[in-house]
DNA sequence: TGACAGGGGGTGT
DNA sequence: ACACCCCCTGTC
C-alpha cells in the first residue's frame, strides 16, 4: 500500500502541478460559501491544504523540510479528489475560483470539473425561482449565503459516501471515505503537495499519492471485517451488501440514475442500509435532481425553529417541503442547512 | 496532558 | 422505541 506522506518525495518541482486556471462557468463566491458548497456535507472528500509563503501558480511544494510545518490554512484553497479526478481550488482577488491539476492527468480534468460544479447550470436563477418573496427566513439565507449550488458528483461514490453518513458529523464521514480511497482505491497521481492529512496534524510538503474510491464491483470483492477496519462500524455491512447487490447488476446505477425521481428514489430505498434520507441525498447531489428533499435530524431542526413545525414528522415535512419550496426543494434545503450550521450551534432549541 | 462520558446529518427490526 | 458501532468533541 502506498501511504500518503512515506517514501522520498519523488520530485520537488513546481510543475507538478499545472498553473492556475479560471474554473469559467463559476461566479464570484466569497470564501464562506465555497467552504460550505466543498465542505458542506455534499461531499467528503475535500480538505483545506496549507500552502507555502509567497509563492505563485503551482507552488505550494518546494519549500523543503519543516518550512511549512506550522504554516497557516490558506483560507481558500482545497483539494479534493472525485473520480479520477485530483483538483486543487483557490480564489483569485476577484473572488473567482482557479483550478491547479497533477500536470499528468490535468487535461483530463477540465471536462469532469465542468459536470462536477455543474458550470452549465446558473445556480443564481435557479435561487432566484424559490418563493423566497413570501420566505423572510428563506430569503436571508439566500442573501448569506449568495452564489452556494449542488454539485453533480459521480452516483456510485455518492452512494458510498452517505452509506457511510448515518448519524456520523462530517469529520467522520471524510475520515472513513478518505481510509476507504486509501487503503481500497487504485492510484490516480502522484505529486508533491502541501497538506494536511488529518485537521489536528501540522501541514507537510511531501510526494502524495492521491487514490480514487474504490468501484463497487471493487468493494463486493472485500470482506466485511476488513471494511470495518475503516471505521465504518455496523455500516460496514450496509456497504458490503450493497456492493454485493451491485456488482452482481451491471448498469444498475445507470439504469438508476436515468429514472424520474420517484421511480430513482424508491430503487434506491431498495439497497440495503439506503433509506429516504439517503436516497434523497444521494439524488441531490449525485444526480442533480433538486427536487430532491433530504429531511435529516437539523432540517427537522430548522422547520421546527424558523417555520414552527414542532412535532412534525420526517414524511410530513418531506411534504411540506416540496409544497412550500417547489421543484428546487433540494436547493432550497441547502439553504437551510448552511445557515443552521452557521448558527445553529450557538442558538439554543 | 490525559482520561472520561456523551452524543452523533440513519436504517432496520 | 431501540439496537447497531465506535470515533470525535468537550470537559474535567
Amino acid at each position: 500500500m502506498t501511504a500518503v506522506g512515506s517514501g522520498p518525495a519523488v520530485s520537488s518541482a513546481a510543475s507538478d502541478w499545472t498553473a492556475w486556471e479560471r474554473v469559467n462557468g463559476l461566479p464570484a463566491l466569497s470564501a464562506d460559501v465555497l467552504s460550505e458548497i466543498l465542505d458542506g456535507g455534499q461531499a467528503f472528500r475535500w480538505q483545506r491544504i496549507a500552502t507555502a509563503s509567497g509563492s505563485g501558480a503551482g507552488s505550494a511544494p518546494g519549500a523543503r523540510g519543516p518550512a511549512s510545518a506550522s504554516g497557516p490554512f490558506a483560507a481558500d484553497e482545497w483539494l479534493g479528489v472525485w473520480g479520477k479526478n485530483v483538483v486543487r481550488l483557490r480564489r483569485d482577488e476577484n473572488e473567482r475560483v482557479e483550478w491547479s491539476a497533477p500536470t499528468s492527468i490535468a487535461a483530463g480534468v477540465r471536462l469532469p470539473l465542468d459536470e462536477y460544479f455543474a458550470t452549465g447550470r446558473d445556480f443564481a436563477t435557479l435561487s432566484d425561482t424559490l418563493p423566497w418573496r413570501s420566505d423572510p427566513h428563506l430569503a436571508r439565507c439566500l442573501i448569506a449565503f449568495h452564489g452556494l449550488r449542488i454539485l453533480r458528483q459521480p452516483l456510485g461514490e455518492t452512494l458510498l459516501g452517505f452509506l457511510c453518513s448515518a448519524t456520523k458529523q462530517i469529520v467522520q464521514i471524510k475520515q472513513m471515505v478518505a481510509l476507504l480511497a486509501e487503503r481500497h482505491g487504485a492510484p490516480i497521481a502522484m505529486a508533491t503537495g502541501s497538506f494536511v492529512a488529518r485537521r489536528d496534524l501540522p501541514a507537510r510538503t511531501a510526494s502524495a499519492v492521491f487514490h480514487r474510491l474504490p468501484t463497487w464491483s471493487e468493494l463486493a470483492e472485500i470482506p466485511e471485517a476488513t471494511l470495518r477496519q475503516c471505521l465504518l462500524g455496523f455500516r460496514a455491512r450496509y456497504i458490503s451488501e450493497t456492493a454485493k447487490v451491485l456488482a452482481r447488476s451491471p448498469g444498475w446505477l445507470e439504469e438508476t440514475e436515468s429514472l424520474p425521481y420517484a421511480a430513482a428514489k424508491e430503487r434506491l430505498c431498495s439497497l440495503p442500509g439506503v433509506g429516504e434520507k439517503v436516497a434523497d441525498c444521494v439524488l441531490l447531489f449525485g444526480a442533480g435532481r433538486l427536487e430532491s428533499f433530504p429531511v435529516d435530524v437539523w432540517i427537522l431542526k430548522t422547520m421546527a425553529r424558523r417555520y414552527a413545525l414542532e412535532r412534525w414528522r420526517p414524511a410530513q415535512l418531506a411534504q411540506f417541503g416540496r409544497v412550500h419550496f417547489g421543484p428546487l426543494a433540494g436547493l432550497a434545503q441547502q439553504y437551510l442547512f448552511a445557515w443552521e450550521r452557521r448558527h445553529g450551534k450557538t442558538v439554543t432549541g
